[in-house]
DNA sequence: ACCATTTCGTACTAAAAAGTGCGTACCGAA
DNA sequence: TTCGGTACGCACTTTTTAGTACGAAATGGT
């Protein structure tokens, strides 16, 4: 059963935030930014997820051309998850968001002595450029 | 009654995407880019939002601080909605999540005459640094 | 013959988000 | 005194998304 879609976007903007808007997506697409992983190295790695989501989120994924899966021929089963080339393309919307999301949360909990927070889920290629970018405002 | 939150995070990038991912979010977001609107302007041009959503939808986005709500004094009431510095910085997220999406619309759905998937919502300041980096891959 | 391993499938349930419909306050004008 | 215009609030229903629990295939090793 494919994911229910909204029939008509009033701008690329929302069909980009549909495809990348899954409760589990983020983070899921965050493990493959270090190269192509196995299912169960993805379940082991994200926290908490059912393998029911995890299925049901690579297909979307993969549906939308995000990922590639790759089924080897052995038993028991082996199958490898990775970014396509339009996937990579997101490293943009990442960055972004990222960026944003630092200063909100710095903004809406300031006191948190909770590291938590500051956790980074993309590894910026210059991590000069996200310390500058994310305090400057 | 305030949304539901998820009560963690595993990086800041799921934090923005909760700030900004109602379905009617960036719509009325892309309203406000224009200028302060006041509520009935954007029950107007929100073509579909009912008023309990976009009430609902504002008061989100009010208590993220990425919108200011001004009232006035007057009868029958009036209201503007604007803004805030923190929304203002959305920018960045509105502008890489529009190039992506614009690229995915097309690829997805190559075809198409219907120019729907063509529309932007977001009005960047040079024109041309849209079409150039939509077109790059 | 039986078991372990890996990657799913699927029926069912629960929770969250969105949509419907109707009501309210305010005050000046007719 | 009733009416119009503006910006909501709220109870309820429907739709969508997420979670639970359990089952299945394939095959080499014991």
């Amino acid at each position: 059963m494919t994911k229910k879609r909204q029939a008509y976007y009033s701008c690329s903007m929302e069909a980009a935030l549909n495809v990348i808007g899954g409760k589990w997506k983020l983070t899921i697409l965050n493990r493959l930014l270090s190269g192509p992983k196995r299912y169960g190295e993805l379940h082991r790695s994200v926290a908490g997820i059912t393998e029911k989501m995890l299925t049901q989120q690579l297909r979307e994924l993969e549906e939308d051309q995000i990922v590639e899966r790759k089924i080897y021929p052995v038993v028991p089963p082996k199958v490898e998850y990775s970014f396509t080339e339009s996937g990579k393309r997101l490293t943009d919307v990442f960055k972004a968001l990222e960026i944003w999301g630092s200063n909100f949360q710095h903004r809406i909990n300031p006191i948190s002595g909770n590291a938590d927070h500051d956790k980074s889920c993309y590894t910026f290629k210059d991590e000069e450029q996200l310390a500058e970018l994310t305090h400057n405002a």
